[in-house]
DNA sequence: AAAATAAATAATAACGATAACGGAGAGAGA
DNA sequence: TCTCTCTCCGTTATCGTTATTATTTATTTT
């Protein structure tokens, strides 16, 4: 691989010179320019982005905390995030966490190690610990989708969880439903606990509430919401309405209610949150929340971009609109 | 943040014995390595790795082309190869290409400008255009799930496409099927064709052939599956099985002939490839190849750190095994 | 105790690009 | 003609780390 030395040997100039014809073209008269585009055209030569970075002090790439990049929902929000890294000249360095305490605290370290000049969490937990704590005060970092529990010092931008799961309720309660059931996500997550509140908001506020034995953890996966279904339609009162917290687990709980001989929506009516591609093909057709993930994770990188260029970020808790989409998986109450 | 001299500074040695103390303690003393460990404590200091790996050459880092990153398929794939990665010290730069070739070239480049040390590719596009051709063919590149069409220079880590279709041929054939679909992916593939002349070859073992009219192209997406179904249905004679040649295509095509009123398998059988999660939990659960999806990504990795690494590669062409996973999608024809 | 050897540490030159600085030459105005 | 200004370009220090070479100190051998 040719460098700018070799290039500056080719054309008759030094490597100043080269550097500029490369960064600010006009600096250069004409001819010399003409000189030196043609050396590098002749050697092919592309600047060591590896030394531009070393020397500028800036990696250039910013790293993003998955709990699951197989979550359909958090590969459109990573899409989105890729989008406008690339527009400014930015690259992703994917971290697949797994929801596991030390993979985070080792893409976290990435930050500090100057690997990368900020990162977007997409989990609820912060990701550094111990020593790294003190060092990361100093870091570019944003909440997508999440927020980090007791910590309001990071900007995040998310859906309005608690306004959104109260279009869920009301749409159940306009459909007659009384008795309601829900599979949520991870019970330490924070929007987890902003949906379940609002949920339970507008319960009460139809006089009704909502039965312990009917409020089902998850994970956010296909299987636990079948068996967060199953140990729904066997409480000795079933649900005649589930609320699951993402599509995936609604898709999971469909599957069982069918398994178990019962029908969607005439027995059951499902609800989901995130409106995956997914949804719109299963059978029946998911009701659920439309969360805009690609924007949500283009925001949350444009976000960071401003704090990595020393700017305050605009707002400092940037919420999206979500929207009730409504299929076939939720109707009436036959009870 | 700190840096190395600083920690010299503290401990009263040279920046060299701080340097040795991280690297291969054996070769400080141990009451110099004391010292310098205590002042990395007070400073917590993290060696620079952008520095560390611009004085290398190197990037510990490898660029994965991926055409589309909300395909649950290639997300299992990225973590595998993401897994990989790690445990070697390396990270991945994630690229999604969404299938155009600019983007491709635009990741690719990563690999000369010492961005990368190499690259994975998941889509069957050299993905090196112009004067970066010639520069890249000491760059290390290895083919995964895909092949590039017409060019054998590259470590590819494949499944057996062709007999893997050739099961899915014989299990329809066994159910008595004699008319088929097929819902292709695009046509460029290469292994799009390894599963159609593998599923050919079997119809013509069988006395059978395929239909000229019932050979549909799709782009490995739920929505064209269900386009391909519909073509497919309105055929004059329509078929009595369709081997969609990826789960979310079997799972728009299920979902497009349920919408028709009719049944699977009881009217149409339909077999899918991949076996993602989503494809236990159609209804009805879906017949499909399983692909490691993980090993895939996780062997192209070792792979690529072996060509990285300066030694060749174990195997030029690494075929991994499929199972046929029979579900509840395909039945006995009733013709 | 002197010499030979081994171990530990210091000094310094890379790596490739950039930015700060300064010098040379051309053209303008006095 | 002299100076001033402006354009263009070369020289060199710099970034943080590691590898190489050189030097000092400690240990062993005779």
């Amino acid at each position: 691989m040719s460098n700018i030395r070799e290039v500056a040997r080719l054309s008759g100039v030094s490597v100043a010179t080269v550097s500029r014809t490369l960064k600010d073209p006009r600096l250069v008269s004409p001819q010399t320019r003409e000189r030196v585009l043609k050396a590098v055209e002749e050697t092919g030569y592309r600047p060591n982005l590896l030394a531009r970075n070393f020397s500028s002090g800036k990696s250039y790439a910013v790293v993003v905390l998955v709990p699951n990049v197989a979550n359909p929902f958090f590969s459109k929000v990573i899409r989105g995030i890729e989008q406008a890294a690339q527009d400014q000249g930015y690259s992703v360095l994917l971290g697949d966490t797994q929801g596991k305490p030390e993979r985070e605290h080792f893409y976290a370290g990435m930050a500090l190690t100057s690997q990368a000049d900020g990162l977007i969490q997409l989990d609820c937990r912060y990701p550094f610990a111990g020593k790294d704590a003190a060092l990361a005060a100093s870091v570019p970092m944003v909440n997508a989708c999440e927020r980090i529990a007791d910590d309001a010092s990071y900007p995040v931008v998310e859906l309005d969880n608690r306004s959104a799961a109260r279009a869920v309720a009301r749409h159940l309660v306009a459909l007659g439903h009384r008795r309601m059931g829900v599979i949520t996500g991870p019970a330490a997550s924070p929007i987890v606990r902003d949906r379940l509140a609002g949920f339970c908001e507008v319960l009460r506020e139809s006089n009704l509430e909502l039965d312990e034995a009917l409020l089902v953890n998850g994970e956010f996966t296909l299987s636990s919401g079948a068996r967060g279904a199953e140990t729904l339609l066997s409480a000795k009162r079933p649900p005649s309405a589930i609320f699951c917290m993402n599509d995936e687990m609604a898709i999971g709980a469909i599957h069982q209610i069918k398994k178990k001989g019962l029908s969607v929506p005439e027995d059951i009516s499902v609800v989901g949150f995130d409106n995956i591609e997914f949804a719109s093909f299963t059978d029946p057709p998911l009701t659920t929340i439309d969360q805009p993930a690609e924007e949500l994770g283009r925001r949350a990188m444009e976000t960071l971009l401003q704090i990595i260029a020393g700017s305050q970020p605009q707002e400092k808790r940037t919420k999206l609109s979500y929207e009730l989409v409504v299929r076939e998986s939720s109707g009436q109450c036959r009870d």
